[in-house]
DNA sequence: CCGGATTGGTTGCGATCACAACTATACGGA
DNA sequence: TCCGTATAGTTGTGATCGCAACCAATCCGG
C-alpha cells in the first residue's frame, strides 16, 4: 500500500480530542436537560419545529433534519405527543403526509428550557474558546458539511 | 432572565454545524468499516487494545476510554469474542479482573483495517481543513475536554 | 382513466447500550 | 481474624433507533 498518509501530531491531536470530547459533551448536555423530562433527542426535536412556519414541520422533513430514520422518528414522537408537547396534524391536501405541531404547551417548555440549554452550550464549550477557536470550528464543520 | 447571553451568529453558526455534521460524519465513517463487518465501536475497541501495554487492557479501563458502562462493554465484547478478534484472559493475582487481549486474528484485521478508516478520516475531515484549522480544532477540543 | 412507480408513514424485529441489582473477589480497620 | 466496604464484571430490563416489510395516498405515462 502506497498508502494514505498517517495523521501527523497535529492532525491526530484534533481527530481524538474530537471523537472521544464529542461523546462527553453530549453526555453533558443530556445530563442538563434531564432534569425538565427531556432528552437531547427530544429537545432538538422541539426546537426544530419551533423554527419552522407556524411551528409545524413534516414528519419527513423533521427526521431529515434530525438525522432520523422515519421509523426512528415515528418512535420518538411517541414521547413527545403523549407529553402533549407536539400534535399531529394530518395534512388535508396530500393526505399521506402528517404534520409535527409544537403545542402552547410545548412552546412554553421549550421557551424555560432554552435558556438553561444555551447557558450549557456556552458552559461546556463556547467560553472556553477564543473567537478565533469558535471561528475556525465554524469554518472547520462547514467544509466537512459541504463535502459530505 | 438577566440571562445567559445568546449566541452571536459566529457562536450559533459553530454548535448548530458541529452538531449535525458530527453525525453525518459518524455515520459516513461507520459506512466505511461495515464492509470489514466492523462497527466503528468495534474498531475503536480492537485501536484501544492495540495501543496497550501486551495489547491487553483491563476491562474496566477499557470501558472508560471508550466512553462505554461497565455492561456496555460487557455487550460489545460479546461480538468480538466471538469473532475472536479478542480474547478474555483473566488475571491470576486478582481474579476479579479480566482483560481484553487482541487476538492475532484481530491484530491483522486491524491492519488491514486501520490504513483504510484512517483514509477515511482523512477524505471525510483532515484534508477538508486548512494546518490552522486543524490546530484549532484540537486546541478547542482540548480545552472543551478539560473543563469537563 | 388505469396501472405501475414514488412518496409518506408505521410496524416487526434485532442491535446497542445504560441503569439497577447481583455475584464474586479483594481490601482495611478493629 | 472477621466484617464492612469497595471494586470488577455480568445479567435482567427497558429505551432508542435502524432496516426491511408493509400499507396508503399520490403522481405519471400511455
Amino acid at each position: 500500500m502506497a498508502g494514505p498518509r498517517w495523521l501527523d501530531p497535529d492532525e491526530m491531536k484534533a481527530w481524538r480530542l474530537y471523537i472521544t470530547t464529542s461523546v462527553d459533551l453530549m453526555k453533558a448536555l443530556e445530563d442538563d436537560v434531564r432534569p425538565f423530562g427531556l432528552t437531547m433527542g427530544d429537545y432538538q426535536l422541539l426546537a426544530m419545529i419551533s423554527e419552522a412556519p407556524d411551528r409545524r414541520l413534516r414528519m419527513c422533513d423533521l427526521a431529515d433534519q434530525l438525522r432520523l430514520s422515519r421509523s426512528g422518528l415515528t418512535r420518538r414522537m411517541d414521547g413527545v405527543l403523549s407529553n402533549a408537547w407536539v400534535a399531529r396534524v394530518q395534512d388535508q391536501a396530500d393526505r399521506r403526509v402528517a404534520y409535527a405541531e409544537l403545542t402552547t404547551k410545548g412552546w412554553n417548555l421549550l421557551r424555560k428550557v432554552a435558556p438553561i440549554h444555551l447557558a450549557s452550550v456556552r458552559r461546556l464549550m463556547i467560553d472556553h474558546l477564543s473567537r478565533a477557536e469558535v471561528k475556525a470550528v465554524g469554518s472547520a464543520f462547514e467544509k466537512i458539511s459541504k463535502a459530505l
